[in-house]
DNA sequence: GGATAACCGAGACGGTACGTCTTGTCTTCAT
DNA sequence: ATGAAGACAAGACGTACCGTCTCGGTTATCC
C-alpha cells in the first residue's frame, strides 16, 4: 500500500505551463498536447495525475488565486464588502481568469467532479469568508441579528457574476459599490448605518 | 443579387435535431455530425447556414424558450418581478436549457458573435421587459422616479444566475421571493408598499 | 448504396510513401503517422482504407512487385525454373522486400487478413505460374505424368526462403542451380534429361 | 571481475512468465509489463539482463524446446531425417512455437543479436546434428561421398519451414516423407537403397 | 417549358487533439 | 547494495470531430 510518489517537478511544470498557455491563449484554446511540450512533461504523466484538461486548469487556477481575495477587515461592513467585491471583480476582469471561470462553469455542467471542484475550491472558501464579515457586522449590530447572509452574499456576488457573463455593465468602484449599497439597503443594513 | 433560397424544411430540421440531441445528451456532447445525421441534412448545407456548433444552438434555444418567459402583468412590481423569475428559475433548471446557456457563455469569451448573439437575443429583450415593468411600478408610485432599472434587474438575476451557476441554492418560489424583497427594499420599493 | 469514391490521389500516395519508408528505415520502424507525413494524407483517411500499418505495406508490395517475377519459358523446365528462382532470390534479398516479407509473415500469425492477403496476393500467383511451367515440362516429358508439381515447388522455393529467414547460405545463381538440380533428380526430371 | 550475481529465481520466473504469456496470447500481444506483473520481477531487473522483449523470448524458446529436437539413429537415414523432421514440424505446429519463431525472424531483420542469437541458438544446433547423420549415412553407404549435407537439410526443412510460413501444405507424417523421398532421390541416396 | 443556377444529400478529405499504450530509463524505498 | 515497485519521457496508436471540398442529382426560378 504504497502511496504514489508523484513528482514534484512534473506537477508544477504541468500547472504553471497551463497558467501560461490559459493566459497566451485562452482557455478555448488549450491542449494537453501543449501543455505536454512546454512543460516537458509526458502524456502519460498528466494523464496519471489529472482526469483531463479541465482538471489541470482548476487546480492551476486555484492554486494561482487563492491568496489575493481576502476580505479587508475595516470595521465597516460596506466598506470591507466593496473592498473585496472590487478586488474580485478587478481580477474575475482581467484576461485570463474570468473567461477560464466561466468556460470551466459552463464545461462543469456535464463534469460532476468539476463543479464539486470548482464550488468546493473556488466558492465555498470565499463564502465562507464572507459569512465572516457578514457576522462581525451583525457583532456591531451593523445587521439586524436574523439576517441572511447568504442571501446577502449573492446580492453582492450574484450581479457581479452576472456583468461578467454578459458582459453588459462595467464593474469598477463605483458600480461595486451601488449593488452593494442597494444589498445592505435592502436587508437592513443601510450603508448611512455605517 | 440573388436571395439564398434557403431551404425551410433543412433549416428546422437542423434546429429540431439540435434541440432533441442538447436535451438527450448535454451541449457537451452535441456534435455536428450527429445533427446531421439525426436530421438528414448534409454538413455542406449547415456549414453553409452556421459557422459553427454554437450558432445552431443559440438559434434553436432562442426559438425554443423566447415565448414563455414574458412577463406578467399583475399591477404589483412584486408579483410582476417574482413570476417573472420564478418562471426563468425553473426553466433554467430543467436539464437542457441552464447548462446550455451557462456552456454557451462559456465559449462566448472567445466568441464574439456567440456573445453578440446571446447578449441581443436572451438577454437584452428580457431586460428591455424588465425595464418598461420597473418604469410602470414608477408610474404607479411603487418606486422613486430615479431608480436605476438595471441594477435592479441585476439585482434579481444575478443571485438567479449566481445560483445556476454554483448550485449552492435552491430557485423555488420562495427563494425567488426573498431576493426579490430584499432588492426592492434596497431601491426604496419596499414591499409593504405593494 | 453508393460507392465509395476513394480518392486516387491519396490512395497512391499513401502506397507510394509506405514504399519508401519501408526502403529507407525498414519496415520494423515504420509508422502510421510517417506514412500520413510523407504523403500528405490524413490519418483519418488513411485508417478509412486500410485497418493497419500491415496492410497497407502489403498493397504497396504486391503492387510493386507483382511484375517482376514472372517466369521465362526457356523451353527447358530447368532453366525455367533456374531463371525465375534466381531473379526471385535476387528480389527478395533487395534491401526492403526480403526484410519485409518476413515480418509480414510474422504478423500474419496474429492476423488472419493479413495471412490470406500474403496467400493469396503474393504465394498463390507465383505457385499458380508455376504448376503450369511444371505442367510444360511434363507435356514435353521432360517429368513423369504423375508428378507432384507442388512438392516440386516446396522443393525450389523452400531452400530458397530458409536461406532468407536464417540467412546461412547464399542465394546466387550457383546455389539456386543446386538446388534445383537436386530437386529435378528427386523427381525423375534429372536435368541430364533436359 | 565481479561476477554479476544474478538471480536465479528472478531469471526463471521470467523465462517461465514469458513461455507462459506467449502460449496463452501470442508473441504479437506480449508486453514487458506483463512478463513482470505475472513473474513478480521487477523492469529494472529484467532490462538489466535481457535487452529487449524478443531476446527474452528467444531465451526461453532455446530452453524449453532445446531437448526434444533430438535425432534418432535408426540405421537408416531416410528414417532418421523423417523422424527428426516429423517431430520438428509437430513441434512447429504447435499453437506456440511455430508462431512465435516466424515473429521472432521477422525481427530479426532489424536486431543483429536477435539473428545471431536464432542462427546459433536454433538453427545451427539442429543443422550441425543434421550434418553428423548425413555424414553416418555416407559412411553406411547409403550416400555419395561427395554429397552436399547443407544441400540435403535445406532440401528437406527449407519446404517443410515454406508451409509453416505459408500454411499452403499439411505437414504431417506422410508428407514429411514424400518430401526426404524426393530430396534423397535427388542426391544419390535414393529411398530404395534404405 | 427548357435552361441554368443555386440548392441539396452524401460523404471523403486534411487537420488536429484526444486519451491509451508500451518501451526502456531512472528514482525511491525496504531489506 | 540489491531488487520490487513504479514514476517518468518519448512517442505511436487508433478514434473522433471539425470545417472544407467535390460529387451527382433535384428543384425552382427566369428567360
Amino acid at each position: 500500500m504504497s502511496t504514489p510518489r508523484r513528482s514534484a517537478r512534473a506537477h508544477t511544470a504541468v500547472l504553471d505551463a497551463a497558467s501560461q498557455l490559459v493566459l497566451e491563449h485562452g482557455y478555448g484554446r488549450l491542449t494537453v498536447d501543449a501543455i505536454c511540450a512546454r512543460s516537458g512533461v509526458s502524456k502519460a504523466t498528466v494523464y496519471r495525475w489529472w482526469p483531463n484538461r479541465a482538471a489541470i486548469v482548476v487546480e492551476a487556477l486555484l492554486e494561482s488565486v487563492q491568496p489575493d481575495v481576502a476580505y479587508p477587515d475595516t470595521g465597516s461592513l460596506r466598506e470591507d464588502l466593496v473592498g473585496q467585491a472590487t478586488a474580485l471583480a478587478r481580477a474575475l476582469a482581467a484576461p485570463g481568469l474570468g473567461g477560464t471561470l466561466v468556460a470551466l462553469l459552463g464545461e462543469a455542467r456535464d463534469d460532476r467532479d468539476l463543479a464539486t471542484a470548482l464550488r468546493n475550491g473556488w466558492q465555498e472558501p470565499r463564502r465562507a469568508a464572507g459569512r465572516e464579515v457578514v457576522r462581525r457586522a451583525v457583532r456591531r449590530g451593523e445587521l439586524p441579528a436574523d439576517v441572511d447572509a447568504d442571501l446577502v452574499l449573492d446580492g453582492v456576488y450574484g450581479p457581479l457574476y452576472l456583468r461578467l457573463l454578459f458582459g453588459h455593465a462595467g464593474l469598477g468602484r463605483d458600480e461595486v459599490q451601488r449593488i452593494v449599497d442597494q444589498v445592505l439597503d435592502g436587508c437592513g443594513g443601510g450603508h448611512r448605518a455605517g
